[in-house]
DNA sequence: TTGTACGCGTTATCAA
DNA sequence: TTGATAACGCGTACAA
């Protein structure tokens, strides 16, 4: 807090001579104050250094023209271009952003919830972490009235609830048919927390392409993890112990990359030995080589359908009820890794 | 705002038949309130779904145990390193953090901060954006006795304020000493904006290896620019209009990638023909072959020391005038790209 | 067009 | 230990 910026509406107030409900509204460009006046008081403000208090202005209209954003990890690169989404919406909106990072802990973000909601955010966006199972934090949240758009990791929990997401069941299976159609017959997956929804589907999305092309499912060729880099690298070991997969689908690129460089070292051809494709279309897909195919999730997009959706159920409360949803088409970037030479 | 949540401490004092006050103090865990009502207090308060309302507490206390926190762009991966630090020390020290991007524009930088000013952050830890040259927003913000730490890109307008600063000098002397001590004689660099202090730093440091080794500084060698994807692309083509240049040394990774992979496709060979150094230890050195060798600036420990210096300042604002600043030294780290065969 | 008066929700101060 | 009261800075009915 500024102990020295002690500058109020009545500082103003007393200089002129002139009422701080006066004050107030010339601060705030109402037309019931005369051209005069307001040009009188608004330089005597910055003359004087006034620095509007947004606590008390907040409290007084019960708005704070905030948008809370909880997401799991800004450096992600899908994440950040859905941020970048979102502050440009929500400014052109004339909305503030909080951007708040759970870090995949489910004990943080629920300190995040409560804090945003102690601050009166006038709404929130969230993409929650892999360990929310539970969702109270955010109901008690819901129930009071208070917008929420989910992205990218809808709920189950709140299907009343707007959200943003992109059709992973087809993603994947477009990934997979791709592997399909270049040849490969045994195909392994590296599969997401299957708590989450979005891995679940694309784990589906999977399966349903190999049964589809009638190649029986593996159980074997599917390997769980939380998909981080060192994941990448421990399915990769125990994806060697069979020696018949030649292609491989994994749920992200960060466990598709460090497999990759794991094979390579193991002396692996990638992709004649096996072809690879990740999810995520992060910067290094395009560096490493092989340069990786991925899929590419609008991200930019979503966090700007996701904020005017979210600002429409601010400036509307009455639409609570009304389900806003949107899937989006995420694009198969087909690069070197899953082609044959 | 929640429009739902109208429970307030006079509710629970309702409620309960308990004055108000009571209820704030025993919400707060006052000792001065038994351990009886403060138990019936506060179980009366959940069971209401009381949720503090933190605008009217911060607007009465004149706190808000929350740092404000300007980078130019979050998903820099050095600047992602940074704020993990701060959250990590500034949750430790019971603070919240409001992270904004400036995007390299003074534009954003001032909103940015009169946003950050008039919600009455306690503090703000800035990183300069690559246009700001013009101070006053700063100046204004700090003559009103507000703490400010400046990370990464120390301003000289204000030598009375903490920083936290690597010494890019050393590290730019030490990375184009390398290139030299590995034979190369016409050492090229990817200079950045010399409007700002740290590239201006680099700029010396690789000028002065050069110069003490009695190697003649070629102008021409000396491309500038802000270091862009599309920077080291286009700087990378006036490069190799001087055939003889067999070393670059980028002032960051960025470009030095974007420049490698361009004379690929050239048919130059790294770093038989040109030896290279980034600045930054960007992931996507890692993987990009040949992997760069380049500059890792110690970020997390950044952002933790500027943390706790300006929770310091926070705590002690008598403080104020000492000048208390810190200058890491960053490690060189050494990969393919500056290695002889 | 301007002024009066009050309240937003909380906490600090003083008194009981 | 608890209660009564005022104040933080601002915005807005209502009156003038």
């Amino acid at each position: 807090m500024s102990k020295g910026n002690k500058i109020t509406i009545h500082d103003i107030s007393k200089a002129l001579n002139i009422d701080s409900s006066t004050v107030s509204r010339a601060l705030n460009n109402s037309p019931r104050v005369s051209v005069k006046t307001r040009e009188k008081i608004q330089k005597k403000a910055t003359e004087l250094g006034y620095q509007r208090n947004s606590l008390a202005s907040n409290l007084r209209t019960n708005r704070t023209n905030t948008i809370g954003v909880i997401i799991p990890r800004i450096a992600r690169h899908f994440f950040a271009t859905v941020i970048a989404g979102i502050e440009e919406t929500a400014y052109e909106e004339g909305y503030n952003v909080v951007i708040c990072q759970s870090l995949e802990s489910l004990d943080r973000e629920i300190k995040i919830m409560n804090s945003l909601a102690s601050n009166r955010v006038d709404g929130i966006l969230i993409s929650t972490s892999m360990e929310t199972s539970k969702f109270d934090h955010i109901k008690s949240y819901i129930d009071n009235n208070n917008p929420v758009v989910f992205i990218d990791r809808p709920s189950e929990a709140f299907p009343e609830c707007s959200n943003i997401s992109i059709d992973n069941f087809k993603a994947s299976y477009d990934a997979t048919k791709l592997l399909i159609e270049k040849g490969r017959k045994h195909i392994a997956h590296f599969s997401g927390p299957q708590n989450i929804g979005l891995y679940q589907e694309r784990k589906k999305g999977y399966m349903s392409a190999l049964q589809e092309h009638n190649i029986s499912i593996n159980k074997n060729y599917i390997f769980e993890s939380i998909l981080s880099e060192e994941d990448g690298i421990s399915c990769a070991k125990k994806l060697l112990k069979y020696p018949e997969i030649d292609g491989l689908y994994s749920a992200n690129d960060t466990a598709a990359i460090s497999a990759i460089q794991y094979l390579k070292t193991k002396g692996i051809q990638i992709p004649k030995q096996i072809a690879v494709i990740g999810f995520n279309n992060d910067p290094i897909s395009e560096v490493i080589e092989p340069s990786l195919t991925t899929i590419h999730q609008p991200g930019f997009e979503m966090g700007k359908l996701a904020t005017e959706m979210l600002v429409h159920q601010i400036k509307n409360k009455s639409d609570k009820g009304i389900h806003h949803s949107k899937i989006l088409v995420p694009e198969l970037i087909i690069r070197k890794s899953s082609e044959n030479e």
